[in-house]
DNA sequence: ACAAAAGTGTTGCTGGTACACCCATGT
DNA sequence: ACATGGGTGTACCAGCAACACTTTTGT
C-alpha cells in the first residue's frame, strides 16, 4: 500500500526553493448543522480499509487546478447540494503518521449549514448526521479535527454573527438562544439574552409568529446582514 | 522551469482516498520583533530568480519526516538560534498561481521573538529586520501573508498574554504600553492602562528600576505565567 | 383551570473611560 | 529651576447579571 507514494521523492531543485519531497494534500470539512435542538456534524462511513466501520469527515484531495477554498467548496456542493453556506479555513493538520498510506497534509474547514435547507444526495446513503456530543472515535485524526473546529466555532460565535447560518431564514428567539446554549454548553437568562440581541440591531422583526407550537407562539425574526457593527 | 514538477501527476489510487496529484509544501514564518519602539519583521533577500532584489519571509520546504510545527520550529532555530520562542500556525495559502514554479502550498506561522535575546546567524547577512509599517511589496504572496499574520497578532494580543514574548524578561510599564500602542495603532490612557494590567495579576514586581534612562526611572516587571486566567 | 412558554423593567455591580495633581530623576 | 515621564485616585457611564410578574396559546 505504501508503494503508491513511491516516486514522489525527487531531486532538489536548482533554486533550492523547490521542495525535495511532494505531499498529498486534502481538505476535510467539519459540517455543523442544528437539528431538533441538537448540534450535529455530517459524517461519512470511511472507505479506507484500515478504518472500515468507522466514521470520518467529508473530504477530498486537492486537485491540480484549484486552491483549498475551492476544494472545500466543491466538497460541500457535491455532498450537500448547497452552494452558499458559511465556510472558513481553520487549521492544517500534518502529523507524520496521520494517514496510514503515507504523508497526507489536510486542511480543515468549518462549515455551517441549515439542515432543513438541503437534501443530502440520496446516492450517498453512507452520509449521516451525528450529534456532536455523541461522537466518540473517528477515522484518521478526524476526532482531533472535529474538536479543533468545535473550539473555533465556540470562540467565533461570541464575536461574529455566524450562528445564523445554522438556522432557517426565520427563527424564534427561543431557537436562537437554545442554539447558543447547545454550542456553548451553558445557559443564559432569557430576558437578558433578548435585550442583548435586540440592542445589537441584528434582528429584523418579520411580523410573523411561530406555528404548530404547543404553547404560546413567539415572534419570528431574521438576521440583518447589514448590522455587522462588530456587535454581539 | 516548470519541468521540475513533471512526474508529480500520478494515477488515482485504488482506495480513491489517495491524492492523484502531489504538491510541494512549505512553511513561512512571520517573525515579529520589537526594537527601539518599532514593530519589526524579519525578512530575507529572495533568492528566486523572479523576485531578485525583493524581500521575502523566512521559510523552508516541509521535509519528509517532519510535521509543519516542526518545520517552522526548525526554520526559526536555524535562522535565529533561538529555540523557545512563541510560534503558532496561522493559515495555509494555496492560490494556484502563488508560486511561479508550480503548485506550492505554504502554511504561515506567527512567531514572536525578543530581538535582544538572540544573535542573527552572522553567515546569513541577507537577513534584516524591517519596520512592519514600511514594508511595501514582498516576493510571492508574502505581503498578504504578513498582513494576515499582523491581523492575527492584533486580535490575539487582546485576548491572550502573548505580547510578553516580544519584550525582555524585565520591562517597564511604559515599554509594555508602547508595544501595545505600536501593534494596535492606537493610544491608551497611561493611568487606565496600569490599572487594567495590575488587576489581571499578570505582572510581577521585580523590585528593580530602569537604568540609563533620561528621566525618573520606572519599576521593572516580569510576566506571571501562572496568571493565565483568560484575563487582560 | 392549568401548563408552557412569551413578553416586559428595575436594580446593583463591574469594568471602562476621562481626567489632574504631585513625585523622582537627569540636565 | 526646569523638563520628562513615573506614580496615584475619583467620578461618571455603559454593559451585564440577577431577578418576578403578567399575557397568550394549547390541552
Amino acid at each position: 500500500m505504501k508503494e503508491i507514494f513511491a516516486g514522489s521523492n525527487n531531486k532538489v531543485s536548482p533554486t533550492n526553493k523547490i521542495p525535495d519531497f511532494r505531499f498529498s494534500v486534502s481538505v476535510d470539512c467539519v459540517i455543523f448543522g442544528y437539528d431538533n435542538g441538537v448540534l450535529k456534524v455530517l459524517l461519512i462511513e470511511s472507505d479506507h480499509p484500515k478504518f472500515l466501520g468507522q466514521w470520518s469527515l467529508l473530504g477530498d484531495v486537492l486537485k491540480k487546478e484549484e486552491d483549498l477554498d475551492n476544494a472545500s467548496y466543491r466538497v460541500l456542493r457535491e455532498r450537500t447540494g448547497l452552494d452558499d453556506m458559511f465556510l472558513e479555513q481553520v487549521k492544517t493538520f500534518s502529523a507524520v503518521d496521520r494517514h496510514p498510506d503515507g504523508r497526507v497534509i489536510t486542511t480543515a474547514y468549518l462549515a455551517l449549514v441549515n439542515v432543513k435547507n438541503h437534501q443530502l444526495k440520496t446516492i450517498d446513503n453512507a452520509l449521516h448526521w451525528h450529534a456532536v456530543s455523541e461522537v466518540s472515535t473517528l477515522a484518521f485524526d478526524h476526532k482531533l479535527i472535529l474538536e479543533t473546529c468545535l473550539a473555533t466555532l465556540r470562540k467565533k460565535i461570541e464575536d461574529e454573527p455566524i450562528i445564523f447560518n445554522l438556522l432557517e431564514k426565520k427563527f424564534s428567539l427561543r431557537d436562537l438562544q437554545h442554539l447558543f446554549e447547545e454550542i456553548l454548553g451553558k445557559e443564559f437568562d432569557r430576558r437578558n439574552f433578548r435585550k442583548k440581541l435586540f440592542t445589537t440591531g441584528m434582528l429584523i422583526d418579520e411580523n410573523e409568529m411561530e406555528v404548530d407550537v404547543h404553547h404560546r407562539p413567539g415572534k419570528l425574526y431574521s438576521f440583518n446582514k447589514d448590522a455587522f457593527k462588530e456587535h454581539q
